[in-house]
DNA sequence: AATTAAATTTAGACAAAACTAAAAATAGAT
DNA sequence: ATCTATTTTTAGTTTTGTCTAAATTTAATT
């Protein structure tokens, strides 16, 4: 087969292992500069270390990643760049399941990993559009831009927040279909105000008011909860 | 890596290219205990023969077609259904992206050919009911039920509509996106009302009345469009 | 019925992406 | 500074889907 476009061909036509390896590596932190080790990315992924090396040198032969054997792994700026628009991809789908087809937010990374990978810029872009240009994904997790830019903002983990604290409740941190459906089952959602009323020295758990009731929360569900803080 | 289910694993785990060999042999007609040559399918999916013979013998092993040697492939009852599945997808996804995307009906099908392949049930039946069920797709080809029927219309070629008789553009034959392009610049569209005025023996070309506007039209245009006919 | 042209299949090879098992490099502890 | 445990890489294999070239079967013609 005629390759007509070997710039196209080598640059962009990235297949969908490569893509997920490089969301992978850009979750684990590789877009800042710092290498990420062969075992982190295979244990993420449910691959083998040496399946990821031969990745490496593939992504490395393509400009995407730095990699210097037994040295780890890092994303140049094509690498991130490439990275965000899966990302972008992948939370704006899943905006789309929940809002216009009703899609629970357990639900939707699954189909999400799949349309990700869907070659058409003018369709996301669309989508983008029909959904008129959503900040943030149903879990709270910020929806990059075109140009590949985070809007970040100001939130800490419940688990943080001091005794008497008020903030709006933003995003998870373990977005695992167990914990989403917790929360569902104890009517915690985005969106809810919380105050934190006590903190328990002995296991870490709070004592919070939600949405006028009042609850107590286990450490563990504390921290995987995103607050934004009122001022 | 562990197959935890061997049913699925088999009849309903396919991949892309298995979907896009049962596809165009339905398409070629082999959903009508036809036999369709190894070289016809070749030449449709632009690869060679011996590509072909391979995947031949790997779906009669799944039970999707019936294959002899030297005979031909045809598609039996669970390659029928199978193909049908594909091509629900493939036109409910061509008339989301016109009808909630604003995509042209030209720009539509290469978007629709990787859409086809996203595994979830659930997605395709919540577009089904966000599009509320439509019966054709944007070039007038009918979209098969869940339950894999097909809706039927009386529908002809303009090329065949005997003189004097109307009718209204229901679909294209051909739809390639040439021929798609010079239908609307020339303001054909489905839904118009035709009625045939003339025929031109020399070249079969047709005389016609649409949408008030006297035209003129090539047999290879004529041959391409589907009427119903007014009774 | 034999011959030839066309269609089809087989055999062997390749690329992508994974794996296993063995070898090599690194880092931590003494 | 050396040894050892861990991490990482290499080498060789597998599967899927493709290819080319050669062999085989079918169909058409005389």
């Amino acid at each position: 087969m005629l390759n007509k476009n070997v710039f196209l061909e080598k640059y962009f036509l990235m297949t969908r292992s490569e893509e997920n390896y490089l969301k992978t590596i850009f979750h684990l932190g590789g877009g800042d500069s710092k290498s990420i080790t062969t075992n982190a990315i295979a244990e993420q992924m449910e691959t083998k270390p040496s399946s990821v090396t031969d990745m490496a040198k593939k992504l490395s032969e393509k400009g995407l990643v730095d990699y210097v054997r037994y040295q780890g792994i890092s994303l140049t700026d094509a690498g991130i760049n490439t990275a965000l628009s899966i990302i972008r991809k992948h939370r704006l789908w899943e905006v789309f399941l929940v809002e216009k087809l009703d899609f629970t937010w357990d639900e939707v990374h699954e189909v999400a990993e799949q349309l990700e990978h869907i070659k058409s810029e003018k369709l996301i872009d669309k989508i983008d559009e029909l959904l008129e240009f959503p900040k943030y994904d149903p879990h709270g997790d910020p929806i990059p831009t075109k140009d590949g830019k985070f809007q970040e903002r100001d939130e800490k983990l419940l688990s943080d927040m001091p005794i008497n604290s008020k903030g709006v409740c933003v995003g998870v941190k373990d977005s695992s279909v167990p914990f989403l459906k917790f929360l569902d089952k104890n009517n915690i959602a985005l969106g809810n105000t919380i105050k934190v009323l006590d903190k328990e020295d002995f296991d870490n758990s709070l004592r919070i008011q939600m949405e006028g009731k009042e609850m107590r929360i286990s450490h563990q569900i504390a921290s995987n909860l995103y607050v934004k803080k009122n001022d």
